[in-house]
DNA sequence: CGGCCGATCCACT
DNA sequence: GTGGATCGGCCGA
């Protein structure tokens, strides 16, 4: 598999997100290799888009989204998990491609070591925080550039990797539909991507207000 | 399988 | 202080 040319993601993020099924993600970590062939992605379309981070301007944390296109912008959420986004350009516009879940192509048992909770091979990386923990990716890794042939973490052309994990194949029907957890003005855009038929495709949640558990001190 | 809910803590207002 | 680009356990159908 050959690396992607940078300008693959030099172009705006709507453009790029489709284009990512299908593609591999490969993590050489302590534990051994562990590539993931992606099967649903999302797009977050910079400053103009609501459900995107970087929609009141730079801060700190998004601050990788600025950046060249190719690195990747890992945030923390929830108080326990790390989601993993590609940023694309055209240089200026904060766009990113969330990676929400794809197909464990090569080091499942490594996989399998990290995602305890798994029950099956299809789990390992359905969902964005189970990819990253199948992958083994968290917070240091925000930065990276994933074109670097130097990096532990690299984004791989995946057009030689069939749904079955070896043979070339098609990727398949690319469908859209509204973004997971996405609530607000950017809710109805249908900006999320996923391979047809693909059983590591993660479930549609709409976006939930939640309550919270009442704010109460003991009585005195 | 789908719905509900608690966990857990950080970024931003 | 508020709420989140989520997950896993538990329950009922």
């Amino acid at each position: 598999m050959a690396p992607l040319p940078r300008a693959f993601f030099d172009r705006p993020v709507l453009e790029v997100a489709p284009d990512l099924l299908g593609v591999v993600v490969e993590h050489r970590g302590e534990e051994g290799v562990v590539a993931v062939r992606l099967t649903e992605v999302e797009a977050y379309d910079g400053e103009a888009d609501p459900g995107s981070h970087a929609f009141r301007g730079r801060t700190p944390r998004n601050a990788v989204m600025f950046g060249p296109p190719g690195h990747v912008y890992v945030y923390f959420t929830y108080g326990m998990h790390w989601c993993m986004n590609v940023v694309c350009g055209p240089e200026g516009r904060a766009g990113a491609v969330l990676l929400r879940a794809g197909q464990v192509v090569v080091g499942e048992p490594v996989a399998l070591g990290r995602r305890t909770t798994s029950k099956s091979p299809r789990d390992l990386a359905r969902g964005p925080a189970r990819l990253t923990v199948a992958l083994g990716i968290d917070g240091g890794y925000d930065g990276v550039d994933a074109l670097d042939p130097r990096s532990a973490l690299r984004i791989l052309s995946g057009d030689r990797v069939g749904p079955d994990g070896g043979a070339p194949g098609t990727n398949g029907t690319v469908r859209s539909g509204p973004r997971v957890g996405v609530s607000g003005d950017g809710a109805g855009r249908p900006w999320r991507f996923w391979l047809d038929g693909e059983p590591s495709v993660s479930s549609y949640r709409p976006a939930v207000a939640r309550r919270r558990a009442p704010s109460g001190r003991l009585s005195p």
